[in-house]
DNA sequence: GAGAGAATAGAACGATCGTTCCTTTCTGTC
DNA sequence: GACAGAAAGGAACGATCGTTCTATTCTCTC
């Protein structure tokens, strides 16, 4: 009634599950190689039970996706938009990023940066969703360095696009080298780069 | 007969024409989903026919990897290689990385990138020499970094393999905003981003 | 230029894919 | 607790997958 946004009903359950493990295995198989019998026999469900809830796989892509941004914004944009405004938050950002790769919330690391390869080349509603997904999260990271830059406490001289640029760069290179060697010695590093960078950056006053 | 290695048998190039085709096939449709049946069809033969060349699409994969490694090395490592050892290296290095994906060497992107994306959570051969050939890039790139901090042209406060990490991180990350945006101003950010973190490096008396 | 062996093609295999149709079981409401 | 509709299962479809077998065509050497 009332409550049907916190009482699911059994179909809502179901579909919140089946999502779960969809991007799960998504980040370890592919998107587009993960075949329905594959995620019916990962849920425990029935070939045709499972696809009646999306009517057809890219549905069921494009639900996936979307389960896994509403993920990526609790673990990593909502807790860091608890820190302050400014070169904390730019940081927060940063290391909410690194920690959501090494916690490994999804087991084949970030959802995004795994699925965007994928489909970096293959044009379709799929491949537009991941996209939007990765430019909002580059653009709100741009908009906390601007924010820092704004408060005097990062150097304006390089521009705030280019700041998140690379600051991104090397989370997403820890993510993708923990993937491939597994030494997580590269959280370390990426965590270093960020900071120092970071620290390079504040104004000689405020350094 | 004395130029075997020149004067390739029809077989041999067929073989070059096919793997040419499936390398950059795969950075466009993934390594894995390329099929036989579209590879055929892409070169111009027959499924079975291709096939023979190869005896297994594991086969087939494990020589596109070889092939694009080769690729890799005739574009990037061998050019630089040029260069004298030092910071001039550890620059080309860098710069013909981000040539070799702004050039679209592979329509793709960095062959290797995608490739490791895509195997790095499916254990087998084919992984297992994505991931040699990638640790072989960096320890190159490392080795590099070691050689111009040896000649007193970097800092050696910083490890060369955190060097070498953050240096690489910029590269990377540009062909992957690339392949997803499509705006080639990061290469332009790449090439700022890796440029300004080594004249940081450099140690006071050169600067 | 003939003959041997390499290179390619054609047809078919069992398996799996996404999807459809129909039936059965379960849930939530009066 | 009955009843309606949601949820799930079973069986089958055409298509495509990797692979095999056999037949044909082409290449290179003497």
């Amino acid at each position: 009634m009332y409550n049907r946004t916190i009482v699911l009903t059994k179909g809502e359950r179901t579909r919140k599950a089946i999502l779960d493990t969809a991007a799960a295995l998504a980040t370890q198989e592919g998107l587009d190689p993960l075949s329905i019998g594959r995620l019916a026999e990962a849920t425990g469900m029935s070939k045709s039970g499972l696809f009646a809830h999306f009517g057809s796989k890219e549905e069921l892509q494009l639900a996936t996706v979307d389960h896994a941004a509403a993920m990526f914004v609790a673990e990593v944009i909502a807790p860091a938009r608890a820190a302050p405004k400014g070169v904390a938050r730019v940081w927060a950002l940063c290391e909410r990023m690194i920690d959501y790769s090494e916690r490994q919330v999804f087991p084949g690391g970030c959802f995004f940066a795994a699925t965007s390869f994928e489909f970096n080349n293959r044009p379709g509603p799929v491949r537009d969703r991941i996209e939007e997904m990765l430019r909002s999260w580059l653009s709100y990271l741009e908009h906390a360095v601007e924010q820092a830059q704004a408060a005097g406490e990062l150097d304006e001289s390089l521009s705030a696009r280019e700041i998140a640029f690379q600051l991104d760069s090397f989370a997403q290179a820890s993510n993708a080298q923990f993937q491939l060697f597994r030494d997580p010695a590269v959280f370390g590093a990426a965590r270093r780069a960020i900071h120092d960078r970071i620290q390079s950056l504040r104004p000689a006053r405020a350094a």
